[in-house]
DNA sequence: GCCAACGTTGGC
DNA sequence: GCCAACGTTGGC
């Protein structure tokens, strides 16, 4: 799950404890957090948009899918107009921190990794902010992590 | 700031 | 349904 860290970052997770995934506005991307989570499942944290980007931490996925409250407020930067609480458009997940990488995993790092090879993150031309992986992924990223 | 690789919008 | 124009993402 991807996060600019100037928006909200690893450190901010660790501060709030939990935090609501607002803001994905992406149908692809609502799938995989709207469909294919539940909650006890773990996730890594990534900056994007950073220097460097990479894999900051994990969270866990608390509770079950729900509206996105930003797609209802007009001031929201995430508002959106064609969304109505009979017809909620976009969905969040709400995560808990669980623990700041002890080393950074970077994407120089990540590309080197032979069992991150077919990462959906790094194949070229994925942009989604929440992208799923494979339990080998998983393990491979958090013994980088420490 | 550049730009590739998308996704979305809307006229037709 | 097609597709040009436009907007966004995110690495570099």
């Amino acid at each position: 799950m991807k996060s600019e860290v100037s928006d909200y970052s690893i450190d901010d997770l660790a501060r709030d404890k939990t935090a609501s995934w607002t803001g994905v506005r992406n149908y692809q991307a609502r799938n995989f957090m709207r469909d294919d989570m539940k909650p006890g499942d773990l996730a890594l944290f990534y900056h994007s948009n950073a220097e460097p980007s990479g894999v900051a931490g994990l969270m866990e996925i608390i509770g079950d899918a729900k509206p996105d409250e930003t797609q209802f407020e007009k001031k929201s930067i995430y508002y959106d107009p064609a969304a109505s609480r009979e017809k909620p458009r976009w969905f969040l997940r709400s995560v808990r921190f669980k623990s700041k990488f002890k080393n950074f995993v970077d994407l120089a790092k990540l590309r080197e990794s032979a069992e991150c090879q077919k990462m959906v993150i790094l194949q070229k031309g994925s942009r989604l902010s929440i992208t799923p992986l494979t339990e080998k992924e998983f393990q491979a990223v958090v013994a980088m992590g420490g």
